[in-house]
DNA sequence: GGTGGCATGCAATTTTATTGCACAAATTCG
DNA sequence: CGAATTTGTGCAATAAAATTGCATGCCACC
């Protein structure tokens, strides 16, 4: 991974649909290089995928909610098993365990309270191991990105 | 926005990667049809942009760790003040203001240790507007996508 | 100083996106 | 209720983009 990959993923991890021929001229190289050069980050794992970020408004989610949470027992397997159901949540877009006070951190994107209501009957109902958990709502967003700085 | 150009939309989170025809044999449309509701999706802003998403430990970021910040001074401009300089920071990938008992919210994805004891440096030094903070990290990742359900 | 491996650019080829057009469906309006 | 208008659709032609073979150049390692 040379100073030119970099330049690439960092254009790729910002804008995605230019073309190749584009991004070629951008970074000096014939089209064909470039596109080979893609082709091995991509091979590689480097780049994971190629996705559409949507507007999150724009399709019907504009409440942003974090709840972190406290388990009964917090063995492994039990953080584990939280985190499986959580990840099976549609609404939920991160689910980390985490180190601290707490064990797990849940990112959620929410058409409207009732969502988050339903949603939590489901994940902290009586005979889950969830001790106690705490909703924050997301006020202002002063930054989000996918990308990660090379 | 109806039934089909959801399951575009819902296609295009996961994979913005795949030919115009394929997607429309997916949803059962002709290419140009297909290709004119991406179109218009793009130009009506629901697709906000479409990017690549790199392999955090590939790319050379593996830790990820989350800040709550409480601040000195809670007034709105004080919290857009502090969103503005964290957001600045690239190894910040998300910077929210929240509710609750704490006011900012940062997630970071960092090389290493030494990184995030500069970061603290900047963000938190003596003049800055910081009561106390609270940083912990993520042990395991259950999930973490950027897909909005529809 | 030679040699193998790898990246590059060019040009040809293939694949994909894009557009004009005629038609069908749905909606509006009289 | 039916005509008019708007909106969406498929087909086929065209334009644009990606992809590949090949010859050359550049390094690193003998």
């Amino acid at each position: 991974m040379d100073r030119i990959d970099k330049r690439l993923l960092t254009l790729l991890q910002q804008d995605a649909s230019r073309t190749n021929a584009d991004l070629a001229a951008e970074v000096g190289l014939s089209p064909s290089s470039c596109l080979r050069r893609i082709r091995r980050l991509n091979a590689a794992g480097v780049i994971e995928r190629v996705v559409a970020v949507l507007n999150p408004a724009k399709a019907g989610r504009s409440v942003k909610a974090i709840i972190t949470v406290e388990l009964e027992r917090h063995g492994e397997q039990y953080v584990r098993r939280f985190l499986d159901m959580a990840a099976k949540e549609p609404a939920v877009t991160q689910a980390y365990s985490v180190s601290g006070a707490t064990d797990a951190l849940l990112m959620l994107r929410l058409k409207d309270m009732e969502e988050l209501d339903a949603l939590t009957e489901r994940l902290f109902r009586e005979e889950s191991n969830v001790a106690r958990y705490y909703t924050t709502f997301v006020i202002r967003t002063g930054k989000d990105t996918t990308e990660i700085p090379l």
